[in-house]
DNA sequence: ACCTGAACACCGTTCAAGT
DNA sequence: ACCTGAACACCGTTCAAGT
Protein backbone atom coordinates (compact mmCIF):
# COMPACT_ATOMS: atom_id res chain seq x y z
CA UNK A 1 0.00 0.00 0.00
CA UNK A 2 1.49 3.07 -0.91
CA UNK A 3 2.07 5.88 1.74
CA UNK A 4 0.43 9.29 1.55
CA UNK A 5 1.35 12.58 3.13
CA UNK A 6 -1.34 12.36 5.58
CA UNK A 7 -0.48 8.76 6.54
CA UNK A 8 2.86 9.62 7.22
CA UNK A 9 1.83 12.42 10.12
CA UNK A 10 -0.73 10.18 11.31
CA UNK A 11 1.92 7.31 11.83
CA UNK A 12 4.18 10.45 13.24
CA UNK A 13 1.36 11.56 15.79
CA UNK A 14 0.60 8.19 16.82
CA UNK A 15 4.52 7.62 17.77
CA UNK A 16 4.58 10.99 19.29
CA UNK A 17 2.25 9.65 21.77
CA UNK A 18 4.19 6.08 22.25
CA UNK A 19 7.65 7.41 22.21
CA UNK A 20 7.35 11.06 23.20
CA UNK A 21 9.11 13.79 20.92
CA UNK A 22 12.84 13.04 22.10
CA UNK A 23 12.00 9.42 20.41
CA UNK A 24 10.13 10.33 17.59
CA UNK A 25 13.03 9.12 15.20
CA UNK A 26 12.66 8.43 10.82
CA UNK A 27 14.08 5.59 11.22
CA UNK A 28 11.19 3.97 14.25
CA UNK A 29 8.64 6.07 11.96
CA UNK A 30 9.30 3.97 8.92
CA UNK A 31 9.49 0.82 10.55
CA UNK A 32 5.91 1.81 12.57
CA UNK A 33 5.19 2.44 8.81
CA UNK A 34 6.47 -0.93 7.16
CA UNK A 35 9.03 1.57 5.37
CA UNK A 36 12.67 1.94 4.97
CA UNK A 37 13.59 5.70 6.99
CA UNK A 38 14.62 6.73 3.58
CA UNK A 39 11.54 6.26 1.76
CA UNK A 40 9.84 9.28 4.06
CA UNK A 41 11.62 11.87 2.44
CA UNK A 42 9.60 10.93 -0.86
CA UNK A 43 7.00 12.44 1.23
CA UNK A 44 8.84 15.40 3.23
CA UNK A 45 11.99 17.37 2.49
CA UNK A 46 13.69 16.68 6.30
CA UNK A 47 12.19 16.20 9.63
CA UNK A 48 11.81 19.22 10.68
CA UNK A 49 9.12 19.56 7.98
CA UNK A 50 7.20 16.60 8.91
CA UNK A 51 7.49 18.16 11.99
CA UNK A 52 5.75 21.61 11.10
CA UNK A 53 3.24 19.38 9.45
CA UNK A 54 2.36 17.59 12.88
CA UNK A 55 2.47 20.99 14.41
CA UNK A 56 -0.28 22.41 12.13
CA UNK A 57 -2.21 19.09 12.23
CA UNK A 58 -2.73 19.51 15.65
CA UNK A 59 -3.93 22.81 16.23
CA UNK A 60 -6.78 22.17 13.28
CA UNK A 61 -9.95 23.38 13.73
CA UNK A 62 -8.98 25.49 16.77
CA UNK A 63 -11.04 28.69 15.60
CA UNK A 64 -14.19 26.92 14.69
CA UNK A 65 -16.78 27.58 15.55
CA UNK A 66 -16.00 30.97 16.32
CA UNK A 67 -17.02 30.99 20.18
CA UNK A 68 -20.11 32.91 21.43
CA UNK A 69 -20.20 35.62 24.07
CA UNK A 70 -18.65 38.80 25.07
CA UNK A 71 -14.64 39.31 23.71
CA UNK A 72 -13.09 38.41 26.92
CA UNK A 73 -15.32 34.93 26.93
CA UNK A 74 -14.23 35.18 23.50
CA UNK A 75 -10.76 35.14 24.06
CA UNK A 76 -10.97 32.43 26.82
CA UNK A 77 -12.72 29.79 24.96
CA UNK A 78 -9.80 30.17 22.00
CA UNK A 79 -7.14 29.80 24.77
CA UNK A 80 -8.91 27.12 26.31
CA UNK A 81 -9.07 25.08 22.80
CA UNK A 82 -5.73 25.67 22.39
CA UNK A 83 -4.39 24.50 25.88
CA UNK A 84 -6.58 21.46 24.97
CA UNK A 85 -4.99 20.73 21.22
CA UNK A 86 -1.67 20.69 22.92
CA UNK A 87 -3.03 18.32 25.31
CA UNK A 88 -4.11 16.08 23.17
CA UNK A 89 -1.00 14.45 22.19
CA UNK A 90 1.97 13.31 24.40
CA UNK A 91 4.73 16.78 23.98
CA UNK A 92 2.17 18.20 21.76
CA UNK A 93 2.96 21.90 23.47
CA UNK A 94 7.03 21.22 22.82
CA UNK A 95 6.47 19.97 19.50
CA UNK A 96 4.31 23.54 18.42
CA UNK A 97 6.75 25.73 20.57
CA UNK A 98 9.46 24.17 18.31
CA UNK A 99 8.00 24.80 15.07
CA UNK A 100 5.75 27.41 14.93
CA UNK A 101 6.02 28.26 11.01
CA UNK A 102 3.21 30.30 9.74
CA UNK A 103 0.97 27.71 8.52
CA UNK A 104 -3.07 27.70 7.96
CA UNK A 105 -4.07 26.20 11.02
CA UNK A 106 -1.50 28.27 12.92
CA UNK A 107 -2.61 31.49 11.16
CA UNK A 108 -6.45 30.63 11.68
CA UNK A 109 -6.20 30.62 15.58
CA UNK A 110 -4.38 33.60 15.36
CA UNK A 111 -6.44 35.70 13.16
CA UNK A 112 -9.48 34.42 15.38
CA UNK A 113 -7.73 36.20 18.32
CA UNK A 114 -7.09 39.28 16.49
CA UNK A 115 -10.67 39.43 14.93
CA UNK A 116 -12.37 39.31 18.23
CA UNK A 117 -9.94 41.86 19.82
CA UNK A 118 -10.49 44.45 16.78
CA UNK A 119 -14.18 43.77 17.62
CA UNK A 120 -13.52 44.78 20.78
CA UNK A 121 -11.78 48.32 20.12
CA UNK A 122 -8.67 47.22 20.01
CA UNK A 123 -6.20 48.51 17.04
CA UNK A 124 -5.00 46.09 14.85
CA UNK A 125 -1.37 46.52 15.51
CA UNK A 126 -1.82 46.15 19.56
CA UNK A 127 -4.62 43.08 18.82
CA UNK A 128 -1.50 41.22 16.94
CA UNK A 129 0.75 42.01 19.97
CA UNK A 130 -1.79 40.97 22.48
CA UNK A 131 -2.46 37.52 20.28
CA UNK A 132 1.08 36.89 21.08
CA UNK A 133 1.77 37.60 24.02
CA UNK A 134 -1.52 35.05 25.19
CA UNK A 135 -0.28 32.21 22.68
CA UNK A 136 3.36 32.49 24.70
CA UNK A 137 1.43 32.13 27.98
CA UNK A 138 -0.55 29.20 26.79
CA UNK A 139 2.40 27.65 25.15
CA UNK A 140 5.01 28.14 28.35
CA UNK A 141 2.19 27.14 30.85
CA UNK A 142 1.19 23.40 28.66
CA UNK A 143 4.72 22.89 27.93
CA UNK A 144 5.29 22.75 32.04
CA UNK A 145 1.98 20.84 32.20
CA UNK A 146 2.84 17.75 30.18
CA UNK A 147 6.67 18.15 31.71
CA UNK A 148 4.89 17.22 35.17
CA UNK A 149 2.34 15.08 33.63
CA UNK A 150 5.98 13.11 32.70
CA UNK A 151 7.12 13.38 35.92
CA UNK A 152 4.54 12.25 37.49
CA UNK A 153 4.02 9.32 35.00
CA UNK A 154 7.78 8.27 36.22
CA UNK A 155 9.09 7.48 39.69
CA UNK A 156 11.45 10.73 39.50
CA UNK A 157 8.95 12.98 41.52
CA UNK A 158 10.23 16.57 40.73
CA UNK A 159 7.46 17.91 43.26
CA UNK A 160 8.51 15.78 46.03
CA UNK A 161 12.01 16.40 44.86
CA UNK A 162 11.57 19.92 45.69
CA UNK A 163 9.49 19.68 48.32
CA UNK A 164 12.06 17.93 50.14
CA UNK A 165 15.05 19.78 49.52
CA UNK A 166 16.15 22.50 51.99
CA UNK A 167 14.06 26.16 51.37
CA UNK A 168 16.12 29.03 52.95
CA UNK A 169 13.64 30.76 51.58
CA UNK A 170 10.10 29.04 53.29
CA UNK A 171 7.66 31.95 51.57
CA UNK A 172 9.28 30.57 47.70
CA UNK A 173 9.09 27.28 48.88
CA UNK A 174 5.19 27.64 49.58
CA UNK A 175 4.52 29.30 46.20
CA UNK A 176 5.71 26.95 44.83
CA UNK A 177 4.36 24.17 46.09
CA UNK A 178 1.03 25.77 45.43
CA UNK A 179 2.02 25.91 41.85
CA UNK A 180 3.06 22.24 41.67
CA UNK A 181 -0.20 20.95 43.81
CA UNK A 182 -2.92 22.92 41.99
CA UNK A 183 -4.97 22.34 39.31
CA UNK A 184 -3.63 22.82 36.07
CA UNK A 185 -6.49 24.09 34.43
CA UNK A 186 -7.61 26.50 37.50
CA UNK A 187 -4.55 27.76 37.39
CA UNK A 188 -4.21 28.42 33.53
CA UNK A 189 -7.53 29.95 33.85
CA UNK A 190 -6.19 32.33 36.64
CA UNK A 191 -2.92 33.29 34.21
CA UNK A 192 -5.62 33.81 31.60
CA UNK A 193 -7.85 36.37 33.21
CA UNK A 194 -4.39 38.17 33.97
CA UNK A 195 -3.77 38.94 31.01
CA UNK A 196 -7.82 39.31 30.13
CA UNK A 197 -7.88 41.83 32.76
CA UNK A 198 -5.15 43.75 31.59
CA UNK A 199 -6.57 44.14 28.17
CA UNK A 200 -9.76 45.42 29.47
CA UNK A 201 -7.41 47.96 31.42
CA UNK A 202 -5.98 49.10 27.97
CA UNK A 203 -9.53 49.27 26.51
CA UNK A 204 -10.81 51.05 29.29
CA UNK A 205 -7.55 54.04 28.73
CA UNK A 206 -8.10 53.72 24.81
CA UNK A 207 -6.04 51.27 23.49
CA UNK A 208 -3.15 53.27 24.42
CA UNK A 209 -0.23 52.40 26.34
CA UNK A 210 0.31 53.01 30.08
CA UNK A 211 1.62 56.32 30.67
CA UNK A 212 0.82 57.57 27.32
CA UNK B 1 45.61 21.81 32.72
CA UNK B 2 43.43 20.01 34.26
CA UNK B 3 39.66 21.07 33.67
CA UNK B 4 37.06 22.12 36.06
CA UNK B 5 33.51 22.20 35.94
CA UNK B 6 33.16 25.63 35.69
CA UNK B 7 35.77 25.78 32.69
CA UNK B 8 33.19 22.96 30.94
CA UNK B 9 30.37 25.65 31.45
CA UNK B 10 31.99 28.70 30.32
CA UNK B 11 33.30 26.73 27.42
CA UNK B 12 29.95 25.04 26.68
CA UNK B 13 28.46 28.72 26.58
CA UNK B 14 30.75 30.22 24.09
CA UNK B 15 30.24 26.84 22.23
CA UNK B 16 26.93 27.67 22.20
CA UNK B 17 27.61 31.68 20.95
CA UNK B 18 29.43 30.40 17.89
CA UNK B 19 27.52 27.22 17.24
CA UNK B 20 23.95 27.69 18.53
CA UNK B 21 21.89 25.22 20.31
CA UNK B 22 21.45 22.81 18.04
CA UNK B 23 25.65 23.17 17.18
CA UNK B 24 26.06 21.79 20.78
CA UNK B 25 27.74 18.70 21.00
CA UNK B 26 29.64 17.03 23.40
CA UNK B 27 32.38 16.59 20.69
CA UNK B 28 32.89 20.04 19.38
CA UNK B 29 33.17 20.75 23.18
CA UNK B 30 35.47 18.48 23.98
CA UNK B 31 37.60 19.57 21.15
CA UNK B 32 36.76 23.48 22.36
CA UNK B 33 38.61 22.35 25.53
CA UNK B 34 41.52 20.35 23.83
CA UNK B 35 40.08 17.08 25.60
CA UNK B 36 38.21 13.99 23.92
CA UNK B 37 34.13 14.10 24.38
CA UNK B 38 34.61 11.43 27.14
CA UNK B 39 36.45 13.01 29.77
CA UNK B 40 33.56 15.72 29.92
CA UNK B 41 31.65 12.67 32.04
CA UNK B 42 34.26 13.31 34.55
CA UNK B 43 32.41 17.12 35.12
CA UNK B 44 28.97 16.27 34.35
CA UNK B 45 26.89 12.74 34.84
CA UNK B 46 25.15 13.90 31.56
CA UNK B 47 24.73 16.16 28.66
CA UNK B 48 21.50 17.80 30.39
CA UNK B 49 23.05 18.18 33.40
CA UNK B 50 25.56 20.06 31.29
CA UNK B 51 22.74 22.00 29.60
CA UNK B 52 20.86 22.44 33.48
CA UNK B 53 24.50 24.00 34.54
CA UNK B 54 24.65 26.10 31.69
CA UNK B 55 21.31 27.46 32.49
CA UNK B 56 21.19 28.09 35.73
CA UNK B 57 24.66 30.20 35.14
CA UNK B 58 22.61 32.67 32.31
CA UNK B 59 20.07 33.67 35.20
CA UNK B 60 22.81 34.08 37.96
CA UNK B 61 22.25 37.41 40.05
CA UNK B 62 19.19 38.39 38.40
CA UNK B 63 17.66 38.95 41.64
CA UNK B 64 20.74 41.14 43.45
CA UNK B 65 20.60 43.94 43.77
CA UNK B 66 16.52 43.67 44.47
CA UNK B 67 15.44 46.87 42.87
CA UNK B 68 13.48 49.57 44.36
CA UNK B 69 10.14 50.86 43.46
CA UNK B 70 6.59 49.76 44.00
CA UNK B 71 6.02 46.45 43.54
CA UNK B 72 5.08 47.05 40.00
CA UNK B 73 8.06 48.64 39.00
CA UNK B 74 10.16 45.91 40.84
CA UNK B 75 8.46 43.03 39.01
CA UNK B 76 9.12 44.91 35.55
CA UNK B 77 12.99 45.34 36.57
CA UNK B 78 12.94 41.72 37.30
CA UNK B 79 11.28 40.55 34.11
CA UNK B 80 13.69 42.95 32.11
CA UNK B 81 16.66 41.31 33.93
CA UNK B 82 15.07 37.93 33.21
CA UNK B 83 15.12 38.80 29.21
CA UNK B 84 18.30 40.42 29.32
CA UNK B 85 20.27 37.21 31.22
CA UNK B 86 18.22 34.81 28.18
CA UNK B 87 19.41 37.78 25.45
CA UNK B 88 23.08 37.44 26.43
CA UNK B 89 24.02 34.03 24.51
CA UNK B 90 22.62 32.86 21.54
CA UNK B 91 19.56 30.64 21.77
CA UNK B 92 19.98 31.19 25.89
CA UNK B 93 15.58 31.54 25.62
CA UNK B 94 15.27 28.18 24.21
CA UNK B 95 18.40 26.44 26.38
CA UNK B 96 16.46 27.94 29.64
CA UNK B 97 13.34 26.91 28.68
CA UNK B 98 14.58 23.20 27.75
CA UNK B 99 15.88 22.81 31.43
CA UNK B 100 13.70 24.77 33.91
CA UNK B 101 15.17 22.41 36.69
CA UNK B 102 14.76 23.99 40.17
CA UNK B 103 18.54 25.12 40.67
CA UNK B 104 19.58 28.36 43.67
CA UNK B 105 19.73 30.77 40.86
CA UNK B 106 16.34 29.78 39.18
CA UNK B 107 14.96 29.57 42.34
CA UNK B 108 16.41 32.90 43.92
CA UNK B 109 15.07 34.61 40.83
CA UNK B 110 11.52 33.22 41.33
CA UNK B 111 11.70 33.93 45.08
CA UNK B 112 12.54 37.71 44.67
CA UNK B 113 9.12 37.73 42.42
CA UNK B 114 6.89 35.64 44.41
CA UNK B 115 8.25 38.09 47.86
CA UNK B 116 6.90 41.36 45.80
CA UNK B 117 3.79 40.05 45.27
CA UNK B 118 3.34 39.14 48.45
CA UNK B 119 4.95 42.77 49.71
CA UNK B 120 2.52 44.11 47.74
CA UNK B 121 -0.58 42.04 49.44
CA UNK B 122 -0.96 38.95 47.19
CA UNK B 123 -1.75 35.83 49.05
CA UNK B 124 1.23 33.57 48.75
CA UNK B 125 -0.06 30.73 46.36
CA UNK B 126 -1.07 33.34 44.34
CA UNK B 127 1.86 35.16 44.03
CA UNK B 128 3.29 32.12 43.11
CA UNK B 129 1.02 31.31 39.97
CA UNK B 130 1.14 34.83 39.05
CA UNK B 131 5.22 34.36 38.68
CA UNK B 132 5.14 31.08 36.94
CA UNK B 133 2.71 33.12 34.48
CA UNK B 134 5.24 35.71 34.18
CA UNK B 135 8.17 33.35 33.45
CA UNK B 136 5.80 31.91 30.74
CA UNK B 137 5.26 34.65 28.98
CA UNK B 138 9.19 35.63 29.13
CA UNK B 139 10.24 32.80 28.14
CA UNK B 140 7.88 32.95 25.02
CA UNK B 141 8.67 36.69 24.21
CA UNK B 142 12.27 35.79 23.99
CA UNK B 143 12.40 32.42 22.29
CA UNK B 144 10.64 33.76 19.03
CA UNK B 145 12.68 37.10 19.65
CA UNK B 146 15.92 35.26 19.36
CA UNK B 147 14.53 33.40 16.43
CA UNK B 148 13.85 35.87 14.76
CA UNK B 149 17.24 37.50 15.26
CA UNK B 150 18.76 34.22 13.90
CA UNK B 151 16.16 34.73 10.67
CA UNK B 152 17.11 38.17 10.33
CA UNK B 153 20.83 37.03 10.18
CA UNK B 154 20.44 34.17 7.36
CA UNK B 155 18.97 34.90 4.06
CA UNK B 156 15.90 33.70 4.85
CA UNK B 157 13.30 35.58 6.33
CA UNK B 158 11.01 34.84 7.83
CA UNK B 159 9.08 37.82 8.18
CA UNK B 160 9.40 38.58 3.96
CA UNK B 161 8.24 35.51 3.63
CA UNK B 162 4.91 36.35 5.52
CA UNK B 163 4.56 39.45 4.03
CA UNK B 164 4.74 37.89 0.88
CA UNK B 165 2.38 35.36 1.24
CA UNK B 166 -1.32 35.74 -0.04
CA UNK B 167 -3.12 36.31 2.82
CA UNK B 168 -7.10 35.76 2.99
CA UNK B 169 -7.00 37.32 6.14
CA UNK B 170 -5.90 41.21 5.59
CA UNK B 171 -6.34 42.44 8.89
CA UNK B 172 -4.58 39.21 10.55
CA UNK B 173 -1.74 40.32 7.67
CA UNK B 174 -1.55 43.59 9.53
CA UNK B 175 -1.48 42.84 13.27
CA UNK B 176 1.47 39.94 12.36
CA UNK B 177 3.45 42.77 10.45
CA UNK B 178 3.42 44.65 13.43
CA UNK B 179 4.71 42.31 15.96
CA UNK B 180 7.16 41.48 13.45
CA UNK B 181 8.56 44.82 12.22
CA UNK B 182 7.80 46.35 16.08
CA UNK B 183 10.93 47.25 18.45
CA UNK B 184 10.81 43.88 20.52
CA UNK B 185 11.80 46.04 24.00
CA UNK B 186 8.64 47.79 23.36
CA UNK B 187 6.54 44.34 22.37
CA UNK B 188 7.66 43.26 25.50
CA UNK B 189 7.02 45.70 28.22
CA UNK B 190 3.32 46.00 26.72
CA UNK B 191 2.58 42.53 27.24
CA UNK B 192 4.24 42.41 30.72
CA UNK B 193 2.75 45.35 31.72
CA UNK B 194 -0.69 43.72 30.53
CA UNK B 195 0.11 40.67 33.23
CA UNK B 196 1.15 43.94 35.65
CA UNK B 197 -2.70 45.44 35.30
CA UNK B 198 -4.15 42.29 35.33
CA UNK B 199 -2.22 41.97 38.99
CA UNK B 200 -3.08 45.23 39.73
CA UNK B 201 -6.76 44.03 39.78
CA UNK B 202 -6.57 41.17 41.35
CA UNK B 203 -5.39 43.14 44.34
CA UNK B 204 -8.19 45.55 44.04
CA UNK B 205 -9.95 42.94 44.41
CA UNK B 206 -8.70 41.44 47.68
CA UNK B 207 -6.46 38.57 45.74
CA UNK B 208 -9.48 37.00 45.11
CA UNK B 209 -10.06 35.20 41.55
CA UNK B 210 -12.66 36.89 38.84
CA UNK B 211 -15.83 35.86 40.12
CA UNK B 212 -15.44 34.70 43.38
C1' DA C 1 6.36 7.51 -8.42
C1' DC C 2 7.63 4.99 -4.55
C1' DC C 3 10.66 2.11 -2.05
C1' DT C 4 15.04 -0.74 -0.73
C1' DG C 5 19.70 -1.25 0.75
C1' DA C 6 23.45 0.67 1.93
C1' DA C 7 26.20 4.13 2.89
C1' DC C 8 27.95 8.95 4.89
C1' DA C 9 28.75 11.93 8.47
C1' DC C 10 27.56 12.49 12.50
C1' DC C 11 25.52 11.86 17.66
C1' DG C 12 25.62 10.72 23.34
C1' DT C 13 27.66 7.62 26.28
C1' DT C 14 30.72 3.94 28.21
C1' DC C 15 34.96 1.95 29.60
C1' DA C 16 39.41 -0.38 29.75
C1' DA C 17 43.76 1.41 29.77
C1' DG C 18 47.13 4.85 30.48
C1' DT C 19 49.41 8.93 33.49
C1' DA D 1 41.67 11.98 39.62
C1' DC D 2 41.68 13.01 34.97
C1' DC D 3 42.18 11.80 30.29
C1' DT D 4 42.83 8.82 25.83
C1' DG D 5 41.31 5.68 22.37
C1' DA D 6 38.13 3.10 20.83
C1' DA D 7 34.03 1.20 20.72
C1' DC D 8 28.54 0.71 21.07
C1' DA D 9 24.17 1.91 19.72
C1' DC D 10 22.17 5.03 17.71
C1' DC D 11 20.87 9.51 14.60
C1' DG D 12 19.19 12.47 9.88
C1' DT D 13 19.92 12.36 5.19
C1' DT D 14 21.35 10.87 0.47
C1' DC D 15 21.26 8.06 -3.51
C1' DA D 16 21.98 4.38 -6.91
C1' DA D 17 19.28 0.67 -7.94
C1' DG D 18 15.14 -1.84 -8.17
C1' DT D 19 9.70 -2.23 -9.17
Amino acid sequence: MLLRKVNVVDGALALLDAEGLDGLTMRKLGAALNVQAGALYRHFPSKEALLDAMAEKLVEGIAEPMPEGSWDQQLTVLADRFRTALLAHRDGARLFAGTFVPEPNTNAAGAAAVAVLCAAGMPVDRAGWITYAAMYYVLGHTIEEQAQLRLHEQGDDWQTRQANAPHDDPLFAQALGSVITADPAERFAYGLALIIDGVREQLRRGGTARGA
